[in-house]
DNA sequence: GGGTGCAGTGCAACGAGTTGCATAGGTAGG
DNA sequence: CCTACCTATGCAACTCGTTGCACTGCACCC
Protein backbone atom coordinates (compact mmCIF):
# COMPACT_ATOMS: atom_id res chain seq x y z
CA UNK A 1 0.00 0.00 0.00
CA UNK A 2 2.45 2.70 -0.83
CA UNK A 3 1.17 4.16 -4.45
CA UNK A 4 -0.61 6.51 -1.48
CA UNK A 5 3.14 7.14 -0.10
CA UNK A 6 4.92 7.83 -3.75
CA UNK A 7 2.00 10.46 -4.88
CA UNK A 8 3.04 11.92 -1.16
CA UNK A 9 6.28 11.98 -2.40
CA UNK A 10 6.00 13.29 -6.31
CA UNK A 11 3.69 15.98 -4.82
CA UNK A 12 6.07 17.22 -2.48
CA UNK A 13 8.67 17.33 -4.99
CA UNK A 14 6.10 19.91 -6.62
CA UNK A 15 1.91 20.17 -7.00
CA UNK A 16 0.69 18.53 -9.86
CA UNK A 17 -2.27 17.43 -11.53
CA UNK A 18 -3.45 13.40 -11.67
CA UNK A 19 -2.93 13.56 -15.54
CA UNK A 20 0.41 15.11 -14.97
CA UNK A 21 1.35 13.07 -12.00
CA UNK A 22 0.82 10.28 -14.40
CA UNK A 23 3.39 11.67 -16.88
CA UNK A 24 5.77 11.78 -13.65
CA UNK A 25 5.79 8.60 -12.38
CA UNK A 26 6.43 7.62 -16.61
CA UNK A 27 9.58 9.35 -16.42
CA UNK A 28 10.93 8.68 -12.54
CA UNK A 29 9.08 7.46 -9.91
CA UNK A 30 7.30 4.88 -12.03
CA UNK A 31 10.67 3.14 -12.74
CA UNK A 32 10.38 1.87 -8.95
CA UNK A 33 6.40 1.75 -8.88
CA UNK A 34 5.09 1.61 -11.91
CA UNK A 35 1.79 3.20 -11.57
CA UNK A 36 -1.31 4.03 -14.62
CA UNK A 37 -3.50 7.08 -14.95
CA UNK A 38 -6.12 5.25 -13.42
CA UNK A 39 -4.60 3.99 -10.29
CA UNK A 40 -3.22 7.44 -9.76
CA UNK A 41 -6.91 9.12 -9.91
CA UNK A 42 -8.63 6.61 -7.81
CA UNK A 43 -5.97 7.26 -4.92
CA UNK A 44 -5.87 10.64 -5.48
CA UNK A 45 -9.88 10.89 -4.92
CA UNK A 46 -9.00 8.40 -1.75
CA UNK A 47 -6.38 10.87 -0.47
CA UNK A 48 -8.36 13.60 -0.91
CA UNK A 49 -11.15 11.87 1.34
CA UNK A 50 -8.97 11.12 4.05
CA UNK A 51 -7.40 14.91 3.88
CA UNK A 52 -3.85 13.99 3.03
CA UNK A 53 -4.30 16.64 -0.17
CA UNK A 54 -6.26 19.41 -1.20
CA UNK A 55 -7.31 20.22 -4.71
CA UNK A 56 -7.74 23.13 -6.27
CA UNK A 57 -9.88 23.17 -9.86
CA UNK A 58 -8.06 25.20 -12.48
CA UNK A 59 -10.57 26.09 -15.71
CA UNK A 60 -8.48 25.77 -19.20
CA UNK A 61 -9.59 26.77 -22.15
CA UNK A 62 -9.84 24.36 -25.33
CA UNK A 63 -9.07 21.72 -23.12
CA UNK A 64 -10.67 20.01 -19.49
CA UNK A 65 -10.45 21.41 -16.67
CA UNK A 66 -8.09 20.60 -14.03
CA UNK A 67 -7.89 19.40 -10.75
CA UNK A 68 -3.82 20.46 -9.21
CA UNK A 69 -3.24 18.57 -5.92
CA UNK A 70 -1.19 19.77 -3.57
CA UNK A 71 0.26 17.63 0.18
CA UNK A 72 -1.66 18.97 3.29
CA UNK A 73 -0.22 18.79 6.64
CA UNK A 74 -1.73 16.01 7.39
CA UNK A 75 -0.68 14.35 4.39
CA UNK A 76 2.53 15.34 5.15
CA UNK A 77 2.19 13.80 8.46
CA UNK A 78 1.28 10.50 7.33
CA UNK A 79 4.03 10.51 4.79
CA UNK A 80 6.65 11.06 7.50
CA UNK A 81 4.88 8.43 9.30
CA UNK A 82 5.68 5.73 6.66
CA UNK A 83 9.14 6.96 6.00
CA UNK A 84 9.96 5.61 9.43
CA UNK A 85 7.92 2.44 9.53
CA UNK A 86 9.75 -0.72 8.18
CA UNK A 87 8.82 -2.02 5.38
CA UNK A 88 9.03 -5.85 3.97
CA UNK A 89 11.78 -6.09 1.63
CA UNK A 90 10.50 -6.34 -2.19
CA UNK A 91 10.07 -9.96 -3.55
CA UNK A 92 11.15 -10.94 -7.74
CA UNK A 93 9.19 -11.73 -9.46
CA UNK A 94 9.86 -12.14 -12.71
CA UNK A 95 8.73 -14.71 -15.47
CA UNK A 96 11.64 -15.06 -17.10
CA UNK A 97 12.94 -17.42 -13.78
CA UNK A 98 9.66 -20.17 -14.49
CA UNK A 99 10.35 -19.77 -18.01
CA UNK A 100 13.74 -21.01 -17.90
CA UNK A 101 13.43 -23.36 -15.14
CA UNK A 102 10.66 -25.43 -18.35
CA UNK A 103 12.96 -24.73 -20.75
CA UNK A 104 13.47 -28.30 -21.58
CA UNK A 105 9.06 -28.61 -22.15
CA UNK A 106 9.70 -26.56 -25.19
CA UNK A 107 11.17 -26.55 -28.27
CA UNK A 108 15.33 -26.26 -28.36
CA UNK A 109 15.74 -22.42 -28.45
CA UNK A 110 12.70 -21.19 -27.58
CA UNK A 111 13.59 -20.30 -24.40
CA UNK A 112 16.67 -19.11 -25.40
CA UNK A 113 15.64 -16.57 -27.79
CA UNK A 114 13.02 -15.42 -24.57
CA UNK A 115 16.10 -14.13 -22.70
CA UNK A 116 17.55 -12.51 -25.36
CA UNK A 117 14.76 -10.75 -25.87
CA UNK A 118 14.63 -9.53 -22.23
CA UNK A 119 18.15 -8.99 -22.48
CA UNK A 120 18.15 -6.39 -25.37
CA UNK A 121 14.89 -4.42 -23.64
CA UNK A 122 16.67 -4.55 -20.10
CA UNK A 123 19.98 -3.25 -21.99
CA UNK A 124 17.53 -0.37 -23.77
CA UNK A 125 16.32 0.41 -19.74
CA UNK A 126 20.00 0.79 -18.40
CA UNK A 127 20.95 3.18 -21.63
CA UNK A 128 17.73 5.34 -20.94
CA UNK A 129 18.98 5.65 -17.50
CA UNK A 130 22.49 5.75 -18.21
CA UNK A 131 21.78 8.43 -20.32
CA UNK A 132 19.98 10.84 -17.21
CA UNK A 133 22.80 9.85 -15.13
CA UNK A 134 25.26 11.74 -17.65
CA UNK A 135 22.30 14.63 -18.12
CA UNK A 136 21.26 15.56 -14.61
CA UNK A 137 24.00 14.17 -12.84
CA UNK A 138 27.33 15.02 -13.81
CA UNK A 139 29.13 15.55 -10.83
CA UNK A 140 27.57 12.58 -8.20
CA UNK A 141 30.04 13.95 -5.53
CA UNK A 142 29.01 17.21 -5.25
CA UNK A 143 25.29 16.06 -4.71
CA UNK A 144 23.09 16.46 -1.40
CA UNK A 145 19.64 16.26 0.36
CA UNK A 146 17.13 15.65 -2.43
CA UNK A 147 19.35 15.56 -5.25
CA UNK A 148 21.18 12.96 -3.84
CA UNK A 149 18.27 10.85 -2.49
CA UNK A 150 17.16 11.12 -6.32
CA UNK A 151 20.67 10.18 -8.38
CA UNK A 152 20.84 7.35 -5.23
CA UNK A 153 17.61 6.05 -6.54
CA UNK A 154 18.58 6.32 -10.17
CA UNK A 155 21.60 4.36 -9.44
CA UNK A 156 19.62 1.45 -8.11
CA UNK A 157 17.90 1.55 -11.04
CA UNK A 158 21.15 1.71 -13.10
CA UNK A 159 22.51 -1.48 -10.96
CA UNK A 160 19.62 -3.44 -11.38
CA UNK A 161 19.52 -3.66 -15.31
CA UNK A 162 23.17 -4.21 -15.53
CA UNK A 163 23.00 -7.43 -13.43
CA UNK A 164 19.96 -8.11 -14.72
CA UNK A 165 21.89 -7.77 -18.08
CA UNK A 166 24.87 -9.83 -16.93
CA UNK A 167 22.69 -12.80 -16.29
CA UNK A 168 21.28 -12.55 -19.54
CA UNK A 169 24.52 -12.83 -20.60
CA UNK A 170 25.21 -16.28 -18.46
CA UNK A 171 22.53 -17.36 -19.46
CA UNK A 172 22.26 -17.12 -22.87
CA UNK A 173 26.01 -18.31 -23.03
CA UNK A 174 25.09 -21.48 -21.00
CA UNK A 175 22.42 -22.57 -22.60
CA UNK A 176 24.29 -22.28 -26.13
CA UNK A 177 27.15 -24.44 -24.41
CA UNK A 178 24.58 -26.89 -24.01
CA UNK A 179 23.28 -27.78 -27.27
CA UNK A 180 25.71 -29.29 -29.36
CA UNK B 1 -1.38 -14.61 -15.53
CA UNK B 2 1.69 -16.94 -15.21
CA UNK B 3 0.68 -18.64 -11.68
CA UNK B 4 -0.65 -20.89 -13.79
CA UNK B 5 2.70 -21.55 -15.54
CA UNK B 6 4.75 -21.96 -12.55
CA UNK B 7 2.33 -24.59 -11.18
CA UNK B 8 2.78 -26.37 -14.36
CA UNK B 9 6.58 -26.65 -14.34
CA UNK B 10 6.71 -27.71 -10.41
CA UNK B 11 4.08 -29.89 -11.38
CA UNK B 12 5.86 -31.21 -14.46
CA UNK B 13 8.78 -31.72 -12.25
CA UNK B 14 7.12 -33.65 -9.58
CA UNK B 15 3.63 -34.06 -9.09
CA UNK B 16 2.07 -32.41 -6.10
CA UNK B 17 -0.73 -31.72 -3.77
CA UNK B 18 -2.15 -27.89 -3.59
CA UNK B 19 -0.54 -27.62 0.21
CA UNK B 20 3.12 -29.59 -0.60
CA UNK B 21 3.66 -27.24 -4.03
CA UNK B 22 2.96 -24.32 -1.76
CA UNK B 23 5.84 -25.71 0.42
CA UNK B 24 7.52 -26.23 -2.44
CA UNK B 25 7.32 -22.40 -3.75
CA UNK B 26 8.47 -21.57 -0.36
CA UNK B 27 11.56 -22.91 -1.13
CA UNK B 28 12.40 -22.76 -4.79
CA UNK B 29 9.94 -21.74 -7.77
CA UNK B 30 8.82 -19.41 -4.83
CA UNK B 31 12.14 -16.88 -4.85
CA UNK B 32 10.99 -15.83 -8.16
CA UNK B 33 6.79 -16.47 -8.17
CA UNK B 34 5.61 -16.46 -4.93
CA UNK B 35 2.50 -17.75 -4.03
CA UNK B 36 0.00 -18.21 -0.72
CA UNK B 37 -1.68 -21.52 -0.58
CA UNK B 38 -5.04 -19.92 -1.12
CA UNK B 39 -3.89 -18.58 -4.78
CA UNK B 40 -2.00 -22.03 -5.91
CA UNK B 41 -5.36 -24.02 -4.49
CA UNK B 42 -7.55 -21.65 -6.22
CA UNK B 43 -5.99 -21.73 -9.52
CA UNK B 44 -5.40 -25.75 -8.88
CA UNK B 45 -9.27 -25.87 -9.31
CA UNK B 46 -9.09 -23.36 -12.17
CA UNK B 47 -6.69 -25.61 -14.03
CA UNK B 48 -8.77 -28.82 -12.89
CA UNK B 49 -11.65 -27.55 -14.82
CA UNK B 50 -9.93 -26.14 -17.80
CA UNK B 51 -8.30 -30.06 -18.25
CA UNK B 52 -4.59 -28.68 -17.44
CA UNK B 53 -4.34 -30.59 -14.51
CA UNK B 54 -5.83 -34.15 -13.61
CA UNK B 55 -5.95 -34.93 -9.57
CA UNK B 56 -6.53 -38.13 -7.90
CA UNK B 57 -7.87 -37.84 -4.32
CA UNK B 58 -5.68 -40.15 -1.97
CA UNK B 59 -7.37 -40.82 1.93
CA UNK B 60 -4.84 -40.38 4.49
CA UNK B 61 -5.15 -41.51 8.55
CA UNK B 62 -4.93 -38.95 11.22
CA UNK B 63 -4.74 -36.15 8.91
CA UNK B 64 -7.20 -34.66 5.56
CA UNK B 65 -7.26 -36.33 2.48
CA UNK B 66 -5.24 -35.39 -0.11
CA UNK B 67 -5.75 -34.52 -3.79
CA UNK B 68 -2.37 -34.51 -5.88
CA UNK B 69 -1.93 -32.98 -9.32
CA UNK B 70 -0.45 -34.29 -12.34
CA UNK B 71 0.00 -32.21 -15.39
CA UNK B 72 -2.20 -33.75 -18.56
CA UNK B 73 -1.50 -33.89 -22.12
CA UNK B 74 -3.35 -30.56 -22.62
CA UNK B 75 -1.32 -29.24 -19.88
CA UNK B 76 1.40 -29.53 -21.51
CA UNK B 77 0.47 -27.99 -24.26
CA UNK B 78 -0.34 -25.33 -22.44
CA UNK B 79 3.03 -24.75 -21.12
CA UNK B 80 5.01 -24.94 -23.91
CA UNK B 81 2.28 -22.92 -25.99
CA UNK B 82 3.42 -19.98 -23.32
CA UNK B 83 6.80 -20.70 -23.25
CA UNK B 84 6.74 -20.14 -26.75
CA UNK B 85 4.75 -16.62 -26.43
CA UNK B 86 6.86 -13.15 -25.87
CA UNK B 87 6.56 -11.88 -22.56
CA UNK B 88 6.55 -8.46 -21.18
CA UNK B 89 9.88 -7.91 -19.28
CA UNK B 90 9.50 -7.72 -15.27
CA UNK B 91 9.38 -4.16 -13.87
CA UNK B 92 11.16 -3.21 -10.53
CA UNK B 93 8.42 -2.15 -7.94
CA UNK B 94 10.39 -1.39 -4.52
CA UNK B 95 9.30 0.56 -1.66
CA UNK B 96 12.94 1.31 -0.77
CA UNK B 97 13.31 3.80 -3.64
CA UNK B 98 10.12 5.48 -2.58
CA UNK B 99 11.32 6.37 0.72
CA UNK B 100 14.61 7.40 -0.08
CA UNK B 101 13.28 9.45 -2.68
CA UNK B 102 11.30 10.85 0.13
CA UNK B 103 14.09 10.91 2.80
CA UNK B 104 14.67 14.33 3.60
CA UNK B 105 10.80 14.74 4.65
CA UNK B 106 11.49 12.85 7.82
CA UNK B 107 13.55 12.80 10.66
CA UNK B 108 17.61 12.39 9.80
CA UNK B 109 18.49 8.72 9.75
CA UNK B 110 15.16 7.17 9.64
CA UNK B 111 15.41 6.37 6.04
CA UNK B 112 19.57 5.59 6.86
CA UNK B 113 18.31 3.25 9.24
CA UNK B 114 15.62 1.37 7.05
CA UNK B 115 18.14 0.65 4.46
CA UNK B 116 20.44 -0.71 6.84
CA UNK B 117 17.49 -3.12 7.70
CA UNK B 118 16.97 -4.10 3.98
CA UNK B 119 20.64 -4.92 3.51
CA UNK B 120 20.85 -7.15 6.15
CA UNK B 121 17.37 -8.96 4.73
CA UNK B 122 19.08 -8.94 1.47
CA UNK B 123 22.01 -10.24 2.96
CA UNK B 124 20.48 -13.14 4.08
CA UNK B 125 17.97 -14.46 1.38
CA UNK B 126 21.68 -13.86 -0.61
CA UNK B 127 23.45 -16.13 1.95
CA UNK B 128 20.70 -18.68 2.00
CA UNK B 129 21.18 -19.10 -1.89
CA UNK B 130 24.89 -19.25 -1.85
CA UNK B 131 24.30 -22.10 0.70
CA UNK B 132 21.96 -23.80 -1.84
CA UNK B 133 24.78 -23.05 -4.75
CA UNK B 134 27.17 -25.40 -2.68
CA UNK B 135 25.21 -27.95 -2.00
CA UNK B 136 23.65 -28.51 -4.95
CA UNK B 137 25.49 -27.01 -7.59
CA UNK B 138 29.12 -27.67 -6.57
CA UNK B 139 30.37 -28.28 -10.24
CA UNK B 140 28.37 -25.96 -12.28
CA UNK B 141 30.14 -26.50 -16.06
CA UNK B 142 28.89 -30.67 -15.44
CA UNK B 143 24.97 -29.34 -15.54
CA UNK B 144 22.86 -30.32 -18.38
CA UNK B 145 19.34 -29.70 -19.35
CA UNK B 146 16.76 -29.36 -16.21
CA UNK B 147 19.94 -29.05 -13.85
CA UNK B 148 21.64 -26.57 -15.35
CA UNK B 149 18.16 -24.53 -15.79
CA UNK B 150 17.43 -24.49 -12.05
CA UNK B 151 21.04 -23.43 -11.83
CA UNK B 152 20.85 -20.60 -13.89
CA UNK B 153 17.89 -19.32 -11.66
CA UNK B 154 19.38 -19.62 -8.74
CA UNK B 155 22.20 -17.50 -10.19
CA UNK B 156 19.53 -15.07 -11.02
CA UNK B 157 18.33 -15.06 -7.50
CA UNK B 158 22.06 -14.43 -6.32
CA UNK B 159 23.35 -11.83 -8.68
CA UNK B 160 19.92 -9.59 -7.67
CA UNK B 161 20.64 -9.80 -4.14
CA UNK B 162 24.36 -9.13 -4.61
CA UNK B 163 23.37 -5.85 -6.97
CA UNK B 164 20.91 -4.50 -4.23
CA UNK B 165 23.52 -5.11 -1.15
CA UNK B 166 26.17 -3.29 -3.12
CA UNK B 167 23.61 -0.94 -4.37
CA UNK B 168 22.41 -0.57 0.05
CA UNK B 169 26.23 0.18 1.00
CA UNK B 170 26.64 2.40 -2.10
CA UNK B 171 23.38 4.43 -0.44
CA UNK B 172 24.68 3.40 3.35
CA UNK B 173 27.69 5.30 2.56
CA UNK B 174 26.32 8.35 0.66
CA UNK B 175 23.81 8.91 3.33
CA UNK B 176 26.51 8.85 6.01
CA UNK B 177 28.62 11.19 4.41
CA UNK B 178 26.16 13.67 3.42
CA UNK B 179 25.11 14.34 7.19
CA UNK B 180 27.68 17.08 8.80
C1' DG C 1 -9.88 14.79 -44.94
C1' DG C 2 -8.35 11.32 -41.75
C1' DG C 3 -5.41 9.23 -38.52
C1' DT C 4 -2.44 9.88 -34.45
C1' DG C 5 -1.10 11.94 -30.28
C1' DC C 6 -1.60 15.11 -26.37
C1' DA C 7 -4.11 17.04 -22.47
C1' DG C 8 -7.58 16.09 -19.01
C1' DT C 9 -11.08 13.50 -16.37
C1' DG C 10 -13.51 9.49 -15.29
C1' DC C 11 -16.61 4.77 -15.18
C1' DA C 12 -17.07 -0.23 -15.26
C1' DA C 13 -15.44 -4.71 -15.20
C1' DC C 14 -12.13 -7.82 -14.44
C1' DG C 15 -8.03 -10.33 -12.68
C1' DA C 16 -4.47 -10.95 -9.30
C1' DG C 17 -3.00 -11.21 -4.68
C1' DT C 18 -3.66 -10.80 0.55
C1' DT C 19 -5.71 -11.71 5.05
C1' DG C 20 -8.51 -13.75 8.31
C1' DC C 21 -10.90 -17.48 9.52
C1' DA C 22 -12.69 -22.54 9.97
C1' DT C 23 -11.98 -27.45 10.45
C1' DA C 24 -9.34 -31.39 12.44
C1' DG C 25 -6.13 -34.44 14.51
C1' DG C 26 -1.00 -35.14 15.39
C1' DT C 27 3.30 -33.87 17.45
C1' DA C 28 6.68 -31.13 20.08
C1' DG C 29 8.07 -28.04 23.79
C1' DG C 30 7.74 -25.08 27.97
C1' DC D 1 -1.74 -28.92 30.49
C1' DC D 2 -1.64 -25.49 27.23
C1' DT D 3 0.29 -23.28 23.36
C1' DA D 4 2.02 -23.62 19.00
C1' DC D 5 3.11 -25.54 14.81
C1' DC D 6 2.43 -29.11 10.96
C1' DT D 7 -0.49 -31.37 7.48
C1' DA D 8 -4.46 -30.50 4.48
C1' DT D 9 -8.30 -28.16 2.46
C1' DG D 10 -11.18 -24.39 1.69
C1' DC D 11 -14.62 -19.93 2.07
C1' DA D 12 -15.29 -14.92 2.26
C1' DA D 13 -13.98 -10.42 1.94
C1' DC D 14 -10.91 -7.30 0.65
C1' DT D 15 -7.23 -4.41 -1.70
C1' DC D 16 -4.48 -3.64 -5.60
C1' DG D 17 -3.68 -3.26 -10.37
C1' DT D 18 -5.05 -3.67 -15.43
C1' DT D 19 -7.81 -2.92 -19.56
C1' DG D 20 -11.11 -1.02 -22.35
C1' DC D 21 -13.86 2.56 -23.07
C1' DA D 22 -16.04 7.54 -23.34
C1' DC D 23 -15.93 12.71 -24.06
C1' DT D 24 -13.68 17.14 -25.56
C1' DG D 25 -10.72 19.88 -28.39
C1' DC D 26 -6.35 21.18 -30.24
C1' DA D 27 -2.21 20.28 -33.15
C1' DC D 28 0.39 17.75 -36.34
C1' DC D 29 1.42 15.10 -40.47
C1' DC D 30 0.50 12.72 -44.76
Amino acid sequence: MALEHAILVALTERDGSGYELARRFDRSIGYFWPATHQQIYRVLRRMDEAGWVRHTEIAQEGRPDKKVYRVSAAGRAELSRWLAEPEDPAVLRDALGVKLRGASLAKPGVVLREVERHRAEHATRLEVYCGIQRRDFPKPAKLHDRDLHQYLVLRGGIRAEESFVAWCDEVIDALRKDKP
